[in-house]
DNA sequence: ACGCTAAGTGAAAACGTTTTCAGATGGTGG
DNA sequence: CCACCATCTGAAAACGTTTTCACTTAGCGT
């Protein structure tokens, strides 16, 4: 393997010349420069990273953290992440944690060895604690989920609110009774879309029902389709359903159209995410969308500027509601 | 930041006897690695992987090449990979090209400058030339994709046979006029599928259309809608349909109900790929399984064993047909 | 002719590990 | 008491960069 010392005989210089013409950020002749370049192609050198990375005491390496990489809602933030980190040259270690303790700690550690500069985390089922603890020696932001009573900055929508517009969507509609199928309330984003749901519905004079609302404890379609057999056996069934992601709602779709229902006429419905298979759905699915690309962008920007030592402000980007045929 | 200089002074001992300790493969007195653990655990000691990636020229990092992160063929692949990866003691760096040869160009030259060890290649986009010269300097295994005249080792099915299966099902279903969505026949799978199409077509004596073959350039659900309202305009109309991926099924799905069509019952359609959509999508879809989750297993030891000197052979899977409400 | 500045360059240290090699120690058999 | 071996340990080199600091040289004004 050619090195920095090899180039540096050719050319007839210093190592550290190279080095200044690898990195052309200090003032080094135009013929001697010249020569350099040409030894560089001449061995088809390459400087080592894993040098450098020692030397500066950089990696240059992010960490994702995120439950899953089959949930489409992350995958436009990643998208969004990893433009960003590119242009910065950073580049990003996509780590899942498939909700297990040992895959976090593995990940964790990759910070306390100083492979990884810093972290954003968009798992909701992270160790709070933790990550709490972390973030006191290691750059870490969050996106999309957040913690309230920590000092970890994030980027995230108004989710109460997104929840809110998302029932009084429904309610405008002409629905009264309206389902709700959240996710698990140990997040903190399930807590706030109930939050929303429940707002709307008292802002409007409708009753809640306890039974109209359904827990999932994980995000998965099937977890959809099983809510709507269990509305659908109640006495008093809702004509309206509003799920928290567009994973549940394209089960509940599909679940409905098995009892040969017809939605929106039957039952309609209202998702969250705006994911790239809502608008695949039959029909297709009103949403709330998320700025999923930008929220990617900025969660980016901040963990390396907070890297940088930059201090950096929490951000709450606006949601949109999206009116398709599911209601 | 403590560092095994710390550890050692603390504990008595010589940075050599610490690195024996945190690497537990040499032979020290057990008194003495109680001492060194109990200065490990006393300082917080995390050892530096950027030392110890100079110092022994590994990274124990993979790259994981691939076209777009959102197509849902390859979460999970992904998830094989990693998994594997994990398990001996690897990180992959999940890198999109987005086709992109420029982003191609930068993760390309992540491997020459040592930060990683491998690639796992399931760009079908992927410049071949390119990626055969620098094979002959580094390890590189493809998934998925290959290139026949090569002599990177792949995993991979018989994208052909597959082809030729999902045909022969529809016509064994009654179908005669079938129509073939494919993708850019750039791409080998591409090629082999519309040949498995084709065999299949002709071994049971039923002629073929070039009007009922439908290119996408892009893989994208748009292309499977354009496919179908192109194939609906036509004066001899097929009534199936195979789509070498999933996700023109799922978007063909969409736009023969626009059309007030039914499915199966007026067009049958077949996919390609079982997505996790795939089941969810109304009716739900028949489809050719491939073997994902092993796939990327597969290809992550054949990168691993090919970075440790060991030899590797290509392989071929077993696909699987799976029938659904589609056809 | 002399000092002074600016520009360009190189020697060497540093980054934090792992690993080789040789030395120290203690026990054992003759 | 000696020689020998086995076991454990430490000093130091090495990995491939970047960067500091000091040095050389050339150009310039006096």
């Amino acid at each position: 393997m050619v090195k920095i010392h090899d180039v540096a005989k050719l050319a007839g210089v210093s190592v550290a010349t190279v080095s200044r013409v690898v990195n052309n950020n200090e003032r080094v002749a135009e013929n001697t420069r010249v020569k350099v370049e040409w030894a560089i192609r001449e061995l088809n050198y390459a400087p080592s990273v894993l040098g450098r990375n020692l030397r500066t005491s950089k990696s240059n390496l992010l960490l994702v953290l995120l439950p899953s990489i089959s949930n489409p809602f992350y995958t436009e933030i990643i998208n969004g992440i990893e433009d960003t980190a590119i242009a910065r040259g950073y580049n990003i270690l996509l780590c899942e944690t498939d909700s297990n303790p040992k895959r976090e700690a593995i990940y964790f550690n990759l910070l306390r060895n100083r492979l990884a500069e810093g972290i954003i985390s968009m798992d909701p089922s992270v160790n709070k604690n933790k990550l709490n603890e972390l973030s006191e020696s290691y750059p870490i932001v969050q996106c999309s989920e957040y913690d309230t009573e920590s000092p970890i900055p994030y980027v995230t929508i108004d989710s109460e609110q997104a929840a809110y517009d998302a029932v009084t969507h429904l309610i405008e509609s002409g629905h009264q009774k309206i389902a709700l199928i959240n996710s698990d309330e140990r997040f903190l984003y399930a807590r706030q879309r109930r939050n929303g749901y429940e707002k709307a519905m008292e802002a409007h004079g409708l009753p809640i029902k306890g039974e109209w609302i359904y827990h999932a404890e994980q995000l998965d379609f099937k977890l959809g389709q099983n809510a709507i057999r269990k509305l659908l056996q109640l006495d008093d069934q809702p004509t309206a359903v509003f799920a928290v992601s567009d994973v549940y709602a394209i089960g509940a779709l599909k679940e409905i159209h098995r009892h040969g229902k017809k939605v929106p006429e039957d039952i309609a419905i209202i998702g969250f995410d705006k994911i790239i298979f809502s608008d695949m759905a039959f029909p297709t699915l009103s949403t709330i969308a998320q700025p999923m690309y930008e929220m990617g962008c900025i969660s980016a920007e901040m963990i390396m500027d907070k890297i940088n030592g930059i201090a950096v402000k929490s951000r709450v980007l606006d949601h949109q509601l999206i009116c398709r045929d599911s209601t």
